[in-house]
DNA sequence: ATTGCAAATGCGAATCATACGCATTTGCAA
DNA sequence: TTGCAAATGCGTATGATTCGCATTTGCAAT
């Protein structure tokens, strides 16, 4: 675990510690539901609206990111690794895959704007969904 | 206005042509409640649930597509074109704009996985928010 | 035109993700 | 060890979206 993440001036508790352990293991953005679930707390219960408020500080610290993968209506988190991901989506059976690659080239840039990122998805259907066409 | 549009089986009401004339005539994705409140009813109201039912009607028929931009927590839709577009938000004002061409390289191949779209959001700040900092 | 009926809408209430409020607990600096 | 600001537990509120059902409406057949 990155030993400079709790000395940003915010303190170390169990549930960031939490929440951020599953964020970490995952390789694919979780649902805050997941992440609540998936939390192993000593034992004890982790509430779903601590969970929300870590990953708000986390976002706001640029810690994770949050996304709504295309056609769903929930957001999903991930530990923001500098190395920007892109995901392939699944419209039928909503299974999420990782992209090695970012197939955007490097030169993209616009007049009167300053990027600052991009979020690439790509959708259609996986093998087993597209067998049963 | 599309002359096939009411000829898949589907009927042809005021607050579907209401619907398909507000997105119609949009640069950008809208909101359900944009929608709403845009929608020209010859006077009588155009209810919210309505919306949601059409724009689910467009979205199944291919008429329309629904997506949720970064950051944010509302789905938009926008009539679906076949050259398909991408938008570029502002993280600080939320403004979006449509970009021009897609920078995405055509060549895009993915093993075991029929692409059916992609989905590609830029994000940084417009020139007046990045002035403000 | 009129009729009949399946489909669509008006309207309200339900649901689900997410945010908020506040009393209690907990890191951590002094 | 103590004090206090920050974080959490826990419940409730909010806002987007969906559902249910009685009424209305488009349209095919008469």
């Amino acid at each position: 675990m990155r030993s400079d993440l709790w000395q940003n001036g915010f303190k170390k508790t169990k549930q960031r510690e939490a929440v951020f352990a599953v964020l970490s293991n995952a390789d694919k953005p979780l649902t805050a539901m997941e992440i609540c679930t998936g939390a192993e707390m000593c034992g004890k219960g982790l509430w779903l609206s601590t969970v929300y408020r870590v990953l708000d500080l986390f976002v706001q610290k640029g810690i994770a990111q949050r996304n709504v993968l295309a056609g769903g209506d929930v957001a999903t988190y991930e530990i923001n690794k500098n190395e920007h991901r892109h995901y392939v989506v699944c419209t039928a059976c909503r299974k999420v895959f990782a992209l090695e690659k970012c197939p955007l080239p490097k030169t993209v840039h616009l007049e009167n704007f300053c990027i600052t990122g991009h979020r690439l998805e790509i959708y259609g259907y996986c093998e087993g969904c597209y067998a049963k066409k």
